[in-house]
DNA sequence: ACACTGTGAGAGACCGCTCTCTCAATTGCC
DNA sequence: GGCAATTGAGAGAGCGGTCTCTCACAGTGT
């Protein structure tokens, strides 16, 4: 029988830990024998295995993950390396992601890389470092990322989640951007809206509307909010609705930048009866905006946002907005990551998860005719 | 001079990444000297030192953090333990703590509790098993933490952030929760409002607001919600003002019981005239509750809130708010951990970070005597 | 009684680094 | 010019585990 408090005698310096040979000492065993049983492989009798198993509770022995690590060859560790993990997106899909990664044993170390190249290229660069079995990344550049074709070649499996690199073989996990917007405005249309404004971000090279079309051949790879603004387009086009330049506001991705290009589409001499927000944080801007434009809401002016907050729930009338499946995304690619690294060796693939258009107050009502006369904005295709 | 592509050669299977033996083999030199090039210690000669650094990116070389950790027994790695990651408060916290460690060359592993004791004590156990060279922990248990005590005994730094465990020998950094509340509650009364309600939550053990005062000899160790609600009685009875338990609204914490909790209030005969929420959840229900209550909003009820979310200023009126220095708290939690790797030995220390109440409109008037007449309710106290 | 199989446990080779020791070569100084 | 001091580089011992090999020892079948 082991002592109770075997920790305070022999051994090393109260500051370095009990290792396996101390515990097999203590046991008299040798290390082999102990290490079997602390580690969970092999074959160790049953007397034995319980007589080492009391010694190491009682000299507190706690296992050394970067021993473990280096000589099994994996570190049951997964990466997350996100745009901002202060964004309630990333942190739900965070959840999912380490939620599923807990359930099969794997720890996760989150990075965050602030939209900033340099820094993801740093954090992916650490994780491989530290030599997680696996990561996720959410990319910051859509087009070429030799960090992360050199991490794939390198054998550690990647999974790609909310948005997609161009010809990287990997997995990737993300919503139908295009869809979910275009199902939006078709929304929108359907209630009667004929003038729809959308706010989204500045595209680089892509500011015109007519360079829409061309992000819309390669909107997987393009930023969210580009993707949502295509699907926009498609919408309208689709109802054969106009579209029209000023009521795209293009704005830098700063809340101040947003609000103020919705400001001034809703200052226009013909305002936009909607505005499709395409991310949360212009769905905050543009509510702001159409709440301090003087237009009746949602009478006059109505808001239908993306990512489904909190706060969209205590305005009246409640928002409608599309909500994303962030915690799906995030668990969806761990349990991809999971099965890569179980050997799963089939060609990568990209999962489309749904998102959901949650109906509310702003968008409930029925949209009266426009208030004034507008010349026919060309004949409706059969 | 080295080939551009050396990985492509000799060296081992492509899945094995290169090791210093490799790039030393490559450089000619021993494995000695390149692990003192590449690991940047000792004294090699200028010549040799690109000589090897060049090969080593000619390889594509990456250090191996696990073998780094392993040998020189500190693995540049912080731990930071919270109870959740969505909460605004600890995102910020985090980036405070990442942007100092990351600025000192340290990476941060971050794990959750979501307020359950029994996944903190995994979480701090696994960061032990990582050897972490230091940790910040938001405990979830202020009365007793043998996981922690532990911890600290083996000789790892702790620092608690946000909450306080009573009698652990651990630095702590944290706001002032009952003088904020307090100053929170009199920039209320300042503005003529005498019948003040708290949002707050359910106190285990400690549901009457006559034991409030016991919770007050200890608040430090309550749960932060628990301290704001000692500030406000505070407050109250230094201005001489009643405190009416129909006005502590006690709720488990979730909104729609908190909302609940609100509205019952909001509905007594005499209903407070501004309700001070004690954090973010809590005062997104009050505001709620409040808005749809049918009493005018800031005319007849106002709330004060906890933290300034963005939220807070798309409302209308804007949300007069106690602010948090969530950032700093983090950012000082992982200076106080840095220098005690450094060797600070210094007893333990407890940094009290200042709040801001950031006035905006739902506190801008001054309120109008009370609707109705009211009995002297006690002499106001010289 | 003898080789045959299965099982428990020890030996020892890694894993990829850091760091101390040691030693040869270069430099400085009187 | 001889000797100590400085500098560059190699050897080798860990760090704390995993895992393969090997071997002693029982329990079988013939």
């Amino acid at each position: 029988m082991p002592d109770v408090r075997e920790r305070s005698q022999g051994g090393g310096p109260s500051g370095s830990r009990p290792t396996v040979d101390d515990v097999a000492a203590a046991a008299g065993v040798s290390r082999a024998t102990a290490a079997r049983v602390l580690g969970d492989y092999g074959r160790v009798g049953q007397a034995t295995a319980s007589r080492v198993r009391q010694h190491a509770e009682a000299l507190g022995y706690t296992p050394n993950r970067l021993a473990q690590g280096m000589a099994a060859g994996r570190t049951q560790t997964l990466g997350f390396v996100s745009a901002d993990m202060q964004n309630p997106f990333f942190g739900q899909s965070m959840r999912g992601f380490t939620d599923v990664a807990r359930g099969q044993g794997y720890d996760v170390i989150i990075a965050n890389s602030e939209e900033e190249p340099q820094l993801e290229r740093r954090a992916v660069q650490t994780l491989l470092e530290r030599r997680v079995d696996g990561m996720l990344v959410a990319p910051t550049e859509l087009r070429q990322a030799r960090h992360l074709e050199d991490a794939v070649a390198s054998g550690v499996p990647i999974v790609l989640a909310d948005r997609s690199v161009r010809g990287l073989a990997a997995d990737c996990v993300l919503i139908d951007n295009v869809g979910a917007a275009r199902d939006a405005v078709a929304h929108l249309i359907e209630r009667g809206h004929e003038r729809i404004g959308v706010a989204t971000t500045h595209l680089t090279g892509l500011d015109l509307v007519s360079e829409l079309d061309e992000a819309a051949l390669d909107s997987w790879h393009a930023p969210t909010t580009v993707s949502r603004a295509v699907g926009y387009v498609q919408a309208l086009r689709a109802a054969g609705l106009p579209v029209v330049p000023e009521l795209i506001a293009l704005a830098p991705y700063r809340r101040p930048d947003a609000y103020a290009a919705v400001r001034a589409m809703l200052a226009l001499p013909e305002p936009p009866t909607a505005v499709l927000a395409v991310d949360d944080l212009l769905t905050l801007a543009a509510f702001e905006a159409v709440q301090d434009s003087g237009l009746r809401f949602p009478g006059e002016c109505t808001v239908l946002g993306f990512d489904d907050l909190d706060w969209t729930t205590i305005v009246r009338p409640r928002l409608t907005v599309v909500a994303q499946p962030a915690y799906d995304i995030g668990a969806t690619a761990a349990r991809r990551l999971l099965a890569r690294i179980d050997g799963d060796t089939s060609p990568a693939q990209t999962l489309l998860l749904d998102t959901k258009l949650v109906e509310r107050e702003s968008t409930a009502a029925r949209r009266p005719r426009p208030r004034q006369a507008r010349a026919t904005t060309g004949a409706e295709p059969a």
